[in-house]
DNA sequence: ATCCTCCCCTAC
DNA sequence: TAAGGTAGGGGAGGAT
């Protein structure tokens, strides 16, 4: 919450202590039932969170205490078996070695966590957590601006009489089917209605010629909503079919005939719409239920209009969010767990100006003036061993800090924006790009070694990338290596061993510390170089991108033979003298050795990177492709991992590409999903149709780490010897107060990127 | 058939 | 003293 508030959104500042208080409310309140997921319009509560959102602590002290009965709860799909396969996994893929000891303990004691029934009642967390969303605000509807607005006056409205604006005016029939099911159903709301009259005479029609339909999640609930319709004098209805929808009736609620059967679905009341569903009411009159809530309460019809249901993302300076949160189940299991909270995002903003490097054209930004929008985190001081819990302030930033994954997973964020503006910078500048052709795609990737840049004296050494700062010594240490040169590989060293592990096969090898920034500026003029060489970029990586080169190789094409197709064998390969050109200039500019692959798509270009390593181009074409076939495994591809693997070995017998290139389609989809066999079908022909994706909006920002709650048992005290993951939590302050910080964490984020949350979704772990 | 939700998988 | 973070594709299976 320290973070300056962004001039793009005007409630910014209240903004983010909402989402945070929200975030944190709502993991207290997700155990369970599953109302949360749907939970949105996070601006509405964000915006009257002054008055109707508790305060954080206050929300914090209850959001964690629900009787432990209620745990269980969150074990509903207790995902201690798919943590740990997770964990084997491992994230480098070479950690294989730790990550199996993993494996093997998660069957120990948790094999089979019992899938209980979730709660019924809402606990009192969660009572006042869906209050929070219910709270209307007056923020104004931009999207209002150019619809009818309506004196606030008694009648009871002959304001839907404009069908222009929400109306569709089409007519069409009604299936017999959905016409007699919504008869009955307002039978059976007439019934409901005579047995339980809590309205007197007067107002208790004043929803008469409403026939109201309710989409999702609501709050009040559905049941409550139903009941005020009804005892208001409006029909309910349960379902809703299309052709009534679109063909919405618009008569004046006071016209009631009792003989007549109202038919047609006149408003639609919501809190939430997932994106199909907005489309698909698109004209509808789509409500809050506030204004049936605030209508009764008034004692008069108030406009609908002054409640529309607005999705996030409007015309204007609102930007829709979705947030999202989860969080590993942290319950009686006390295993290894993880715990996230993140916000997805339902669309991009709209640029802030000074976020905007005033670079020229297709040019990233200088390294020397690093963007704003993520400017490297500062770092606690280590000092604060005396306090090292998980729980203490700042431990996350500590965490963030020295965490290798997470700046791999920070700076791609970054520079995909980069790129991003960067291309649109291009094209709002008179850059002239002719139409997309597929001819020449190229994987670059930096070579490994930018520690060495400036340690040339340990070049031609074993040396590993890792957290230890020992010296030698401590022979117990378990700090993973992150990186290894090929000096260490001959030893038998490999990326995601542990120290301990490396010194066993190589005594004397060198360790050098992370030095993230350093990576990251020399990211910065790699990419810089990239830039000016393509015409399209997608960032992969710190230290790899993909990249088009199609014109400038389609261009300098004056000789005859094309360089990307399968036929070109001349010694003149253009799309291979950029590359080296371009090694040139990275070599000179970063001092980094970079490898080059080029081919016709992507797919085949990261195939081609390979063979170009270490420190190289190369060109591969279709025929090399399939005379390689039959020594490359499905897992060379990407996208193909070891589940893939494993799918092909166990249902088709193979995962060798050569054998797989024989199989149908159909068995491919069979065996391994719709889209992954078609993938891999068109893959073993040398096909792939993608598209550089250098414009794609992020679409979620999230918080997530690896913890361990509750006090180790015997058996975990095993497991903890051969391995320190996991950050420990003994009770559930300690995990409250973690969450609580995850909840900033994502707030400082949606904050560094001007945007703001809409919706929250669950998940769990 | 198409959606939505809850995951799993993959990559760096 | 070690830091297994995260975004996004996609599948399974249920609801509509
Ligand atoms: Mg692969």
């Amino acid at each position: 919450m320290v973070s300056p508030r962004t001039p793009t959104s005007s409630n910014s500042s209240a903004l983010f202590e909402s989402d945070d208080t929200f975030l944190e409310a709502l993991v207290g309140a997700v155990l369970p039932g599953d109302v949360i997921p749907q939970a949105n319009n996070a601006e509405e509560t964000v915006q009257n969170q002054p008055e109707t959102l508790p305060s954080p602590n206050e929300a914090s002290s209850s959001s964690l205490e629900p009787p432990p009965c209620a745990q269980p709860a969150w074990n509903a799909y207790s995902s201690i078996g798919r943590v740990d396969e997770q964990e084997a996994q491992s994230i480098d893929s070479s950690s294989k070695a730790q990550s199996q000891l993993l494996s093997k303990h998660s069957h120990l004691g948790q094999d089979y966590e019992p899938s209980l029934p979730e709660l019924e009642s809402p606990t009192p967390a969660q009572s006042r957590y869906k209050r929070a969303y219910s709270v209307s605000s007056d923020d104004e509807h931009p999207a209002l601006a150019h619809s009818p607005v309506h004196a606030p006056d008694n009648r009871c409205t002959d304001s839907y009489l404009d069908p222009d604006t929400y109306g569709a005016s089409r007519f069409g029939g009604f299936g017999e089917y959905m016409r007699r099911k919504r008869a009955k159903l307002q039978i059976q709301n007439a019934e409901m209605g005579g047995t339980t009259p809590t309205v007197v005479a007067s107002t208790s029609k004043l929803f008469s010629g409403l026939s109201i339909y309710i989409n999702g999640w609501t709050e009040p609930s559905v049941q409550e909503l139903r009941k005020l319709i009804v005892d208001y004098g409006g029909v309910y209805h349960a379902y809703i079919d299309k052709k009534t929808l679109v063909c919405v009736m618009q008569f004046s609620p006071h016209a009631h005939f009792p003989g007549m059967i109202t038919a047609y679905s006149t408003h639609i009341i919501t809190c939430s719409l997932t994106p199909a569903k907005v489309r698909e009411f698109k004209h509808m009159k789509v409500v809050r239920p506030e204004w049936l809530v605030q209508s009764v309460k008034a004692g008069f019809l108030l406009p609908w209009q002054d409640f529309i249901f607005v999705t996030g993302g409007r015309v204007e300076s609102a930007q829709g969010r979705l947030a999202q949160i989860s969080l590993k189940d942290f319950a009686a299991s006390k295993q290894s767990t993880d715990i996230a909270q993140g916000v997805g995002l339902a669309r991009q903003n709209p640029p802030c100006p000074d976020k905007i490097p005033s670079t020229p054209l297709p040019r990233l930004p200088s390294p020397q003036t690093p963007s704003p929008v993520l400017s490297p985190r500062v770092l606690p001081d280590p000092a604060w061993s005396a306090e090292h819990t998980s729980m203490a302030p700042g431990f996350i930033a500590g965490y963030y800090a020295n965490s290798r994954l997470h700046h791999l997973s920070t700076w791609k964020a970054e520079l995909r924006t980069l790129v991003t503006e960067a291309q649109e910078r291009a094209e709002r500048g008179d850059v002239h790009r002719v139409s997309e052709s597929t001819a020449g795609k190229g994987e670059s990737k930096q070579h490994d070694g930018a520690g060495l840049v400036s340690r040339p004296h340990l070049r031609g050494k074993p040396v590993v990338v890792c957290h230890s700062q020992h010296a030698q010594g401590g022979a117990s240490s378990t700090s993973e290596i992150a990186s290894a040169s090929y000096e260490a590989r001959g030893f038998g060293i490999k990326n995601g061993m542990s120290l301990q592990q490396a010194r066993k096969l190589c005594p004397d090898i060198v360790m050098i510390p992370y030095e993230f920034d350093k990576y990251r500026e020399l990211s910065l003029k790699f990419y810089t170089i990239l830039m000016s060489c393509v015409d399209d970029l997608q960032a992969v990586s710190v230290d790899e991108a993909l990249i088009d080169v199609t014109s400038t190789v389609a261009q300098s094409k004056v000789v005859p033979t094309g360089v990307d197709e399968e036929n070109d064998c001349t010694s003149t390969d253009i799309a291979k003298e950029l590359a080296e050109d371009m090694r040139t200039q990275i070599k000179a500019a970063t001092g980094c050795e970079a490898s080059i692959g080029i081919a016709s798509n992507i797919m085949l270009a990261r195939l081609a990177t390979r063979r170009a390593k270490p420190a190289g181009s190369f060109h591969l074409r279709l025929a090399a492709f399939t005379d390689l076939l039959p020594s490359l495994d499905i897992q060379d591809l990407h996208g193909f991992g070891r589940a893939a693997r494993e799918k092909a070995c166990e249902k088709l017998g193979t995962s060798n590409l050569g054998e797989l290139a024989g199989r149908s389609k159909a068995a491919l989809c069979d065996a391994l999903g719709n889209s992954m066999g078609e993938t891999l079908y068109n893959a073993v022909r040398g096909v792939d149709e993608r598209k550089l994706e250098s414009d794609k909006p992020r679409k979620s920002v999230s918080c997530d780490i690896n913890v361990r709650i509750g006090f180790p048992s015997h058996l975990d005290q095993r497991m903890l010897t051969h391995t320190q993951y996991g950050i420990r939590f003994e009770n559930d302050d300690q995990v409250e107060a973690f969450i609580h910080q995850m909840s900033e964490e994502v707030a400082r984020r949606l904050d560094s990127i001007s945007v703001k949350g809409r919706s929250l979704l669950r998940s769990r772990s």
